[in-house]
DNA sequence: ACGTCCGGGACATCCCGTTACT
DNA sequence: AGTAACGGGATGTCCCGGACGT
């Protein structure tokens, strides 16, 4: 079958959108919402404007679509999906996904997209508030079930309160991430996860000892 | 001594500079440096454009201004000079300080001023991030000194790392401040008031038990 | 018989062109010809914009078009057919048409279509100038025609000039039109048809009398 | 006395305004309001954008001013102060200002200023509308106040509805202005001139008659 | 005959900084 | 020390028309 092959603009409306919605991640993820110039995100996605204001009402829909269909994918690979598997102890998940995260000093000095994304807009723009508030809330959500599922099997100990821990581990996590951001030095990174793991390690059910 | 008579605005020069920097504190909290709009600053300052550039070279030179007179000296006014009285544990006062954020609606909304400009502006302008490091390093520093001497007194663990738990409590507390910032729900900043409250508990030192 | 079958969408062509004259017509109406934008007519006609390039080789052509095909039959059913009733007394038939005008608020506040998109466009385009120039005349011509008509007929007076006297009504019918189109008052359209019948009446060969 | 003479760009807002003024009067007169590039206009004003929005804060704003600073006199000047000769029969005000009415290509082709903006704006701008509907207020009191003082006199027929009189001939006026523009045929704006005067005519007190 | 995707110029507005003047 | 007029580049959005696909 031929394949129409190597066309100049394949005409491909979901691969548009997708150059467009990545694009607008980077751009928003470096320069912020505000400062992201629609001329320059384009010029980087290989769309015009005209594409793009097909696609997408406005900037501000643009940005949200990146809230949903970028960032929430995200969240969702990062920390949801590797908390979902029920064989596998939520605390052991969420020390390596905490030490997974990158170290990489671009990733430092930008932060996390979710978090500055979030506190740029949040107070200034409801649409973007709401979207990104249910991101949070599904990251507590995930994190919380895993929890009570790790102390119905025992592996999490029984007087943690895991709607808050959750929450503390959250602040935590983005708060390290806002330190090393204004500092732009990994170290203090790489010390905020050692102190994020041993809060994780608090967490376990005591062992059962022996007599 | 001279005293010129006569100088009907001569004192005014101060206090226009005080008015701008306040003004432009107040904007920048509630719109960012970059969505804050030098006329509608200057209006609320009661100042013309001609004034602002008598005293400040620019918008960034204004905004550094902001970090240096007013960011740093609220950060000394509520944290380090609190943290400086010799007779007191640093506990009590560090879980006093906490317990004293503000809990009004429109703080929860805005978050923290100095976290929100250093996002903001640490990738972008080596200028701001520079002087908000400044701000957190003595932050930092303050606690870590503040812990120390509770530990030569007995009133901090000595297991403790001053340092590492300076650290913790400042990502912990502008986590916090993110999170209910982007929720916009004062009960998530109470009930992260109560974690840090419950973690710098934990940092006490032992009480010596009797057999 | 030919009629070949299965063509659903057979009879849709002239449809179409249907649907986006009379759609054009209102935008026009409402907004004006520069004002109308393409994209919201279409989805006031239910078509898309490829199928109007179809039918049409621009916003202009369908422009000429709304003259040609819409404000032209309806300056012929409102004006001049029933002028053309051969036995009716053409200041009747005038005087009827007049005061038949519409005082609904819509159209005193929107105006005379023809004379709106004469005024926006004659000075810009001569296309359209041209083509609402030939429906002026086309009115012009039926008046004048019944009027001297008339004075075949003893229902005019001989003295009166037909072809003046029909640009005077007219002046006089779309200059009330204006007015009360600025003025957004329907009462002015009223007493404006009282003033216009009174010329009419005017117009009416003296009645022949005795001593 | 020096007088700072030939200054590249001297320094003056009330002459900035005035020119833009009268470069928006013309553009507007020539291509309609929306019609109207900013950065045309302000090329043929010699003034540049920042000048313009320091005048007028926004083109609406500028075309208001246009309305009030621009027609509103030229009205005044050429219809009510003449009207206000306290010891002129109006009758012969108004048909010496009629027959001034200038039959200049370019004044036929474009029409009446006044009107051509009233039409085009009224029904989508009730700011424009306001204001275009003010200055025809004041036209139409100007005329009937002359005429009322012209039947104390003696001037104008007691029979005459001064009001309805005023309203008849504005509407006349605006009509051919309007026919003529679409025709652009001066001959039909002389030809309306003539129907005006006769209207005009027919509205003076009979001439006292001898035995 | 019709639908979607796309191209790209035009436009009003925003807003920081400068300059002339007091 | 302070005022107001001014300069002018950058930006988001609008919107007509063309191209590709069926």
């Amino acid at each position: 079958m031929p394949l129409p092959a190597s066309r100049a603009h394949a005409r491909n409306a979901g691969r548009t959108r997708e150059r467009l919605l990545q694009a607008a991640f980077l751009e928003i993820y470096k320069s912020g919402f505000r400062g992201t110039d629609l001329k320059t995100l384009l010029a980087h996605a290989g769309v015009t404007k005209g594409a793009m204001y097909h696609h997408f009402a406005s900037k501000e829909a643009l940005g949200y679509a990146v809230v949903e269909d970028v960032l929430g994918p995200i969240t969702q690979q990062k920390w949801l999906q590797p908390l979902q598997q029920h064989d596998a102890n939520p605390i052991d998940v969420l020390i390596a996904i905490v030490q997974g995260t990158s170290l990489r000093p671009e990733h430092v000095r930008l932060g996390c997209p979710l978090n500055n994304l979030s506190q740029e807009m949040a107070p200034l723009d409801e649409g973007f508030r709401r979207r990104t508030a249910q991101i949070f809330a599904d990251w507590h959500g995930g994190i919380s079930a895993a929890l009570e599922r790790g102390q119905h099997r025992g592996q999490v100990a029984a007087v943690v309160n895991a709607a808050e821990s959750a929450h503390f581990l959250i602040a935590l996590y983005e708060g390290f991430q806002s330190l090393a951001k204004n500092a732009q030095h990994a170290g203090l990174l790489k010390s905020g996860q050692r102190g994020i793991v041993a809060y994780l390690e608090s967490l376990r059910s005591a062992p059962v000892g022996h007599a």
